[in-house]
DNA sequence: TCATTTGATTGAAAGGTTTCAATTGATGTT
DNA sequence: AACATCAATTGAAACCTTTCAATCAAATGA
């Protein structure tokens, strides 16, 4: 059915080896050949076979994206600026879900050996970069995504998540807040620990105290459990400062059971500004990150280390985040909160 | 770098044949050989050349998915159903954002055509199927998303979306309302067009009336938008029907703007029940869609056609839509609502 | 023992592209 | 008229896999 270059160059009666120098090399080919053989692309309606210039390139104009959860909008929105560089760029984009579990990443990492990807875009589950050393010495293009490389042999597009977290605790110490709660993430998610670490660091620099909450998973459902269980516990808190907006949307569907007002009795801040933080049942202060640039960045990244590996200089690019106050946060009022 | 079938042979001291062999026709071969390969095969880390399988095959374990917006959950949920169907059977799927624009979609298959894609799952930004004729003659199992299909040679997998557009309105007539305004999108959509019409039949059957006002895209910026624009020209109504969630969520950003109350002066359903629907501002009466269910199921089709075109008989999975109730919805007020 | 069957392995071809050394034909030089 | 130069085109090899007809060796039957 679909036609081969040698079907093109029969038609336009020159030889294989012009058709192809029509295509890629058309300074080379007098203008009148190129006509003929551009005129028969066209009757012939020729487009080129792929896997082919893969298996003689060595390498696909493919990349991988593999992210913990497509589901998180955060990580929608960074797979849209990925795939509107990789498209400008003749790329395409294999998405691939690790569910944050080693296992799950580890069985894409092959399948993407395996389609001889030229790069790989990826929010690593896992600290080590040991699963991908394998890729890195075949010479694929890596670029770690929402993390900060430690190595020097991959690229990274981050944001800065210490200062993001600083900038979360200023805002609730800045509102009179000095007992704080920070909703964590699993503790092995690096951007959770940079968080965390500024956010601690400020507040307690602010003399306020902050106490610590674990979610299993960074979606609403186990912000919702979490802070659920603590709040159960018993907890003595003004504002919740949390690892992402699932996490605060949750909790605040926690909080709204146990019978507390946001924000007159807790201020809730959340990270990523997520496009529902702003109608969320009440509008979500957050720490903004620019999630489109963010994956547009790193998708450029490591397209300029396919298209021309010998001269690439491995970069990191870092954005800055931004605090947006909405209505879950407010001064703290004058009478405390709940005790055991 | 990495090794070849041929360097397999040679390090186990076969033929490629026999390598080969080993791989696909493992009851062809001796065991003690089979083990030598095997051997062979983990010394030398062999991962198998995707492109050169796919140029032998002439097709490749590719699905190209093609959806208007990943960024709306509802396709990001479909979306995690595909992909998850896809790794199961050892397929990798291309993301395509069709931004719901022609001209972007013709774009994406023709590169899905160039990468010899083995099938495509598409919600068409389109009704005609004629962009996917020369796909469809080529071979490629074209299967359509959230659409139902018409023509015979394609699969379809979709939820019925009269009697989503039907359910919704039962709702809103059964608590008292009787002046309806329904929020559609852009009017060639078929879902829209579908559930618009299950929506006015049965308000109308009970004797309600529908105003019509349309968002330009399917977004809650949009929605907003639209709402905002009939309000202020006057709109006498007591219930809001969206034709999705986003434009839910938008439309009452743009109602509270106006000083109405949700559900008092207005009651608002949506549709799709995406997950934020139950942490909006307030909580979403929706139409729920077994979106990752859907998602499933279209790539399972795809992917038995890909694996056994012949004996494939084209079918169509039609899911049953179903009407979750919450805050947004309530009994008609004994006072109406606002005329111009 | 020879012929036949069975089981295991091999070698070569095909799939579509790109690259590069080699060839052709024409133009210009002496 | 013989030669060098240059532009345009060609042919073949390589990329890696799968398939299938052909080969080989051993085992079975007569």
């Amino acid at each position: 059915m679909s036609s081969s270059m040698k079907d093109v160059a029969a038609a336009a009666g020159v030889s294989l080896g012009t058709v192809s120098n029509v295509l890629n090399h058309p300074e080379l080919v007098a203008p009148a050949t190129a006509a003929r053989v551009q005129a028969a692309i066209r009757t012939l309606s020729f487009i080129p076979n792929a896997p082919a210039q893969q298996l003689r390139a060595r390498r696909a104009k493919v990349l991988g994206l593999v992210v913990p959860d497509i589901a998180n909008p955060f990580f929608t929105e960074v797979a849209r600026g990925v795939e509107d560089a990789a498209l400008d760029a003749g790329y395409v984009v294999i998405l691939c879900n690790s569910d944050a579990r080693a296992e799950r990443e580890d069985r894409y990492l092959a399948v993407l050996e395996s389609q001889r990807v030229g790069g790989i875009l990826i929010t690593p589950a896992r600290k080590s970069l040991k699963p991908l050393s394998r890729l890195l010495s075949n010479g694929v293009a890596v670029t770690l995504l929402d993390n900060e490389a430690s190595s020097h042999d991959v690229c990274s597009a981050s944001v800065d998540d210490t200062l993001g977290g600083s900038l979360a605790a200023d805002h609730a110490v800045s509102l009179g807040h000095r007992k704080l709660v920070w909703l964590a993430g699993p503790s092995d998610i690096p951007q959770v620990a940079d968080r965390e670490a500024g956010l601690t660091r400020t507040a307690r620099g602010a003399g306020a105290s902050v106490q610590r909450i674990a979610a299993e998973q960074m979606t609403a459902a186990s912000g919702d459990e979490a802070m659920g269980t603590a709040l159960a516990k018993g907890l003595d808190f003004t504002a919740l400062i949390c690892a992402n907006d699932l996490l605060a949307l949750g909790a605040i569907r926690a909080l709204k059971r146990a019978g507390l007002r946001i924000p007159e009795d807790v201020s809730v801040i959340g990270y990523d500004d997520i496009e529902f933080a702003a109608s969320a049942s009440v509008p979500l202060t957050s720490v903004r990150q620019p999630k489109y640039e963010l994956g547009h960045a790193a998708a450029n990244l490591v397209i300029s280390e396919c298209e021309d590996p010998a001269s690439h200089a491995h970069q990191r690019v870092k954005f800055q985040p931004q605090l947006i106050a909405r209505q879950s946060s407010a001064q703290v009022s004058a009478v405390g909160t709940l005790a055991p």
